[in-house]
DNA sequence: ACATAAACGAGACGGTACGTCTTGTCTTTAT
DNA sequence: ATAAAGACAAGACGTACCGTCTCGTTTATGT
């Protein structure tokens, strides 16, 4: 999960050729400056005249790439992730999951990625088109972490294979909620720190169970 | 979780006895508006000066009680958490946790409560107060559900006694961030239905783990 | 012009024996603190809650007396001009004139005779009744002083007697806006002192005229 | 007194070359829907959202161009003063002052000039740059009246030409304070009509003086 | 002495306007 | 054609006062 796409930003048509090209470094610099005002001011305060502002380029020129004010900021939060998340072999299932886990909560204590996070989630709850974007900007990129582990686990011989594709894909997006759901709620909602102590109990309850851990 | 205490609107200060006594009706108009608007608007639309409105009551009167848009919608969604979750015996620790997670997962699919949760909890991640109020109006009073239903599992000995009291808030902790945040993020991350067979699924792997599955 | 009568504040009514008297000394507290109010915040910025809070009173108690800011800052500004305006005998018209002129403009000098004079005077022009208040509680209380400087120039014979009581009154109104007028124009409105010199001048102007002074 | 400079208005400062320029029929659009608002409200009911509205305009776009209430009414006053007032040859002083004090009247009959003068008047006690604003845009343009008006007295032999520039400056503003402020105080504080009557009644004065009416 | 009744303080209340801010569009000049 | 600057209409923000109201308390009578 290094080698990012183009990251897609949706005013973004096929142009003719003519007219003076847009600058790249423009996207950058509008980018690098949203993760900043989300640091500095959170998704509430964040205004898009001030992002202008911060990058050295006019409103229009911001509209003119982008939306609005969600669709920038999961471009902008949506890079992080794809920076920020990838799976090194460490030998088990249980070390791979504990490992990604702490990736995982290393992101989210970055202020920009915790603000930003939950608010598109809000605001996708009433806009499809955010929710699809939100999917394959973010969503998605993690949810291959799940499949390459079970890849490797059941090449290991931890986990079995599956009997049909369609359970597989039921199988890794469950799986996926309850990593994924676990720790951003005891990251953001519960609000305590996801350290390694968290981590290690709860491989152990994701991998025996409440009722696998008595017998243990 | 049924007798809400009352919702503790920040703003009420130990008052001398002097000046008119605010109106109770006021503060259940208030709330009722907000969720009303919540559900029309969704959070990022809704304005105090429309709930005021909503509530025939001035804006003045809504800001002397709640310092903002924060305050006031945790205590209207902390009013439905209060109101519809509850843990009744159904018998073993299996179908306890099954009725919990459906009853959460029909509290999610309110307009109200889905747009509201993410939002407020967002905020949260920049304000100390916000983060407290949320807490105690909601996150606590969903977690005695947990302690509740290992109390019920313990007495039909479905769970053994924990050894220390410190081990057994760390538990209790650690099962509802993995409860709360599976059904969270299956409902409003990746925007799935939490059905009935896949509240089954997630309790069996609550139960037996991905290794215990195998086994099974 | 120095034994007021009762400020006849409007709300008083002949009320029936019973029930506690409203206190004196409020009524005075109320108006020594629009008058303090005046000096610091302006006819603008003047608010009663302010002024309230100054005389140490509740809001309420003030709107029992007054009908609002017009009335009350009227009536606060007229004990003003009872307590400062005279006509000690000079000996001469001239001396008289410029008696009372100065004695006027050291009235317009204190900030809230200034603020307040011309406030209320653009509220009348929309407010009869409150054109009725200022004519008997100021404006008629000056005429007077013009009635007196005449009657006193008349015995010394500087001035013939009138013709008829219709003509001596119109006389008497067109110098006291002459008089009236031209010192406020000069202290208000031009913004410039009226000092000895001025009223020099403007005293000779008003004696011998333009025409009579170039034959001087 | 009939082809105005730029209104002058205070926001207005010397601006780069880019950015969309201010429209000047903006500009127009206010100080009529001004004019207007304060016929029907009078200054103490004017609300600059409400002259926004009327005008058509969004209150930033206002706020831009004036400080406040006071710096947008002396600039609406002040143009109907330009419109209203001028000094035709009428053959003589007396003739001359007898037209320029009716023109004054029938300027001071009108709502918006009524209450608008005195309000802006009383706050400009308290607030030097507003003062200073009146005097430019009002007084100061009324003062040329008087001196076209000597100007010509002096062509016709009816007034000697002054000793020097000092005095001659002094005497037209005493002039003008004698003038401007009897027929001000005749029509506002005194709140009677300035009737032909009155206002040879009040030339004679001028011209003649008390005494010089004496001996004719 | 004891009721009656108004005055009084405190402060909640429904309103209205404030002056500022942000949004997304539009219009200009400059590159 | 794109960029920067900034005007613009729209409308929400949170605050301040308005004038009214509802409390509980106090202070004069009139019995």
């Amino acid at each position: 999960m290094t080698s990012a796409p183009p990251p897609g930003c949706a005013g973004r048509r096929v142009r003719g050729r003519t007219g003076r090209p847009r600058s790249p470094e423009t996207d950058r610099a509008i980018l690098d400056a949203t993760r900043a005002a989300l640091v500095e001011l959170g998704w509430g305060k964040l205004t898009l005249g001030d992002v202008a502002a911060r990058a050295g380029v006019a409103k229009t020129t911001l509209y003119r790439r982008w939306a609005g004010k969600n669709e920038l900021v999961v471009d902008a939060v949506a890079a992080l992730f794809d920076e920020h998340l990838e799976l090194p072999d460490r030998g088990s299932l249980q070390a791979d999951v504990e490992g990604v886990v702490l990736q995982f909560a290393a992101l989210l204590e970055r202020p920009e990625a915790k603000t930003a996070l939950m608010a598109v989630v809000s605001e996708s709850t009433r806009d499809d088109a955010l929710r699809a974007r939100i999917r394959s900007a973010i969503v998605d990129r993690q949810k291959t972490l799940v499949l390459l582990g079970r890849r490797r686990a059941q090449a290991r011989g931890e986990l079995p294979f599956e009997e049909s594709p369609a359970a597989a894909a039921r199988d890794a997006d469950l799986i996926f909620d309850v990593i994924a759901g676990a720790v951003v709620h005891r990251a953001l909602v519960s609000g305590e720190r996801v350290d390694a102590e968290w981590t290690g109990a709860f491989v152990a309850l994701l991998l025996f169970g409440l009722a696998g851990r008595t017998a243990t």
